[in-house]
RNA sequence: GCGGCUAUGGCUCAAUGGUAGAGCAUCUGGUUGUGGCCCAGAAGGUUGUGGGUUCGAGCCCCACUAGUCGCCCCA
């Protein structure tokens, strides 16, 4: 068939799509500005090794996802899987303590991950993203919740939940995994392979386990919320005080465990429906120990990631329509090369006018032209001719109700910009 | 990395193992300079790739590739 097709799990964006892309990105601008969010870009290549350090040797996303690759110095990068590692490295790199605390940053991109492709996953996808570093008052948590939470009734979404934990710290987490394991364990028997695995790699992850078998003893499985240190504890009790305070209803669901190492204390989720089994549309935390971890001084910081793609597929589902894309109202039609000189010369003073306009090149029948304009919607096609140089006027043709007038070439700009 | 389903013009799909078609879209014409509706015509395919079975394969078998949905995991 075709010779060059798509890299798996990469997607090409075309027209249909592009109108919500923009729709969305318009309302993120104004959800941060609202909030008061600073942007960054980083690169999309990092050294590998940050990567590595920052989201944790364990996690699936470095042992088998990572886009890798030695470059032609010699150096290992990675295209960037997830934004926060870079974001901090950033904030250390360029000595961003020093600005006012916390420092409130927001970014949006393409981020690689080699998965096997599914509904509302893909191998490139691209993320909203926001980062406050340097705050510990669970009051940013909210705030941070509060800005997803924002973003989406602006989008038009409804029917979304809003899913609350808290994964301890280094003093209390590794505590509640002894407890997690040791009650897992006694009936490792009854544990699918799945989870029977996990009990000896990631115990936490038999919490979202969906093997069948398992649901039952999940019913009677130890809670994180019920052995969280004192700090960890008052910090949960404080964050689900805050959100009742802005009437944020929310879900705590102690079988949110989040995939990447860095997470401390808060971690959420927010769900929606009509996307398969990827239903998460935001997911984040904090991280109170990364930056130190990446050569930082010690600094909290909260964020989340949020995926483009299932925005989109979110707002299909919702029967949610974005606004047309604005496409110029008035063509110029030609009949002649004469003509032509003058259709183009009116064309581009449309364009510097601000109205726009689109021009059919290639001589076409003068039926296919107007067909041109009518497949764009033009409220207006204008004509020029041999008639029209030689009396110095165009015709200008209203696509609605077919009617003509003949307009001074001078006056053109003039007698379009009061009628659209 | 594992599993189910799928693969025919740009798109959506037809074709008892026997000459690959339709609708939509595109272009042209029906009007020496007039769009939408209608009519006519043209262009567009080595049936995802490679093997095998058969006198003969779009159709049956195998492998690969890709898509899709799910698992793992995640946005």
């Amino acid at each position: 068939m075709t010779k060059y097709q798509r890299i798996t799990g990469m997607l090409d964006v075309l027209f249909d799509d592009q109108p919500y892309w923009r729709y969305i990105l318009e309302k993120i601008r104004q959800t941060t500005d609202l909030f008061g969010y600073n942007r960054i870009d980083t690169p999309l290549l990092e050294q590998a090794n940050l990567f590595i350090r920052g989201v944790g040797e364990g996690t699936d996303i470095v042992e088998k996802e990572m886009y890798i690759f030695e470059d032609r110095d010699g150096d290992y990068l990675a295209l960037r899987p997830e934004f926060t590692a870079g974001i901090m490295r950033a904030y250390i790199e360029n000595g961003m303590h020093t600005l006012p605390t916390p420092l409130r940053v927001w970014t949006v991109g393409p981020l690689f991950r080699h998965e096997r492709p599914q509904a509302g996953r893909y191998r490139q996808h691209s993320q909203f993203d926001i980062e406050v570093i340097g705050e510990r008052d669970p009051a940013v948590d909210v705030e941070v919740i509060s800005l997803a939470w924002h973003l989406f009734t602006r989008l038009g979404f409804y029917g979304l939940r809003l899913y609350i934990n808290s994964t301890g710290c280094p003093q209390c987490k590794p505590k509640y995994i002894q407890i997690l394991v040791d009650y897992f364990s006694q009936f490792a028997d009854k544990l699918p392979p799945n989870d029977q695995m996990r009990l000896k790699k990631n115990p936490l992850r038999i919490l979202d386990s969906k093997e069948e078998a398992t649901q039952p003893l999940l019913e009677d499985a130890p809670h994180i919320t019920d052995h969280l240190c004192e700090e960890c504890d008052t910090h949960f009790t404080k964050l689900k005080g805050y959100l009742e305070a802005i009437n944020r209803t929310y879900i705590v669901d102690y079988r949110i465990v989040r995939g990447l190492d860095y997470y401390t204390k808060t971690v959420f989720e927010i769900k929606a429906d009509g996307l398969g089994s990827q239903d998460t549309i935001c997911g984040g935390g904090r991280y109170d120990g990364l930056i130190e971890e990446l050569g930082g001084q010690p600094t909290p910081g909260i964020g989340f990631g949020s995926g483009i793609e299932r925005y989109v597929i979110a707002l299909r589902h919702l029967g949610i329509t974005p606004p047309e894309e604005p496409f110029p109202k008035v063509t110029v039609s030609y009949l002649g090369e004469i003509a032509k000189l003058e259709a183009l010369k009116l064309a581009e003073s449309l364009r510097e006018a601000h109205i726009g306009a689109q021009f059919t090149p290639g001589d076409r029948s003068f039926k296919a032209q107007l067909k041109a304009a009518n497949r764009i919607n033009a409220k207006f096609s204008i004509i020029m001719g041999e008639n029209e140089v030689q009396v110095g006027q165009a015709t200008v043709r209203d696509m609605e109700n077919s009617e003509q007038t003949s307009v001074k070439l001078t006056e053109v700009v003039h007698w379009l910009t009061e009628r659209l």
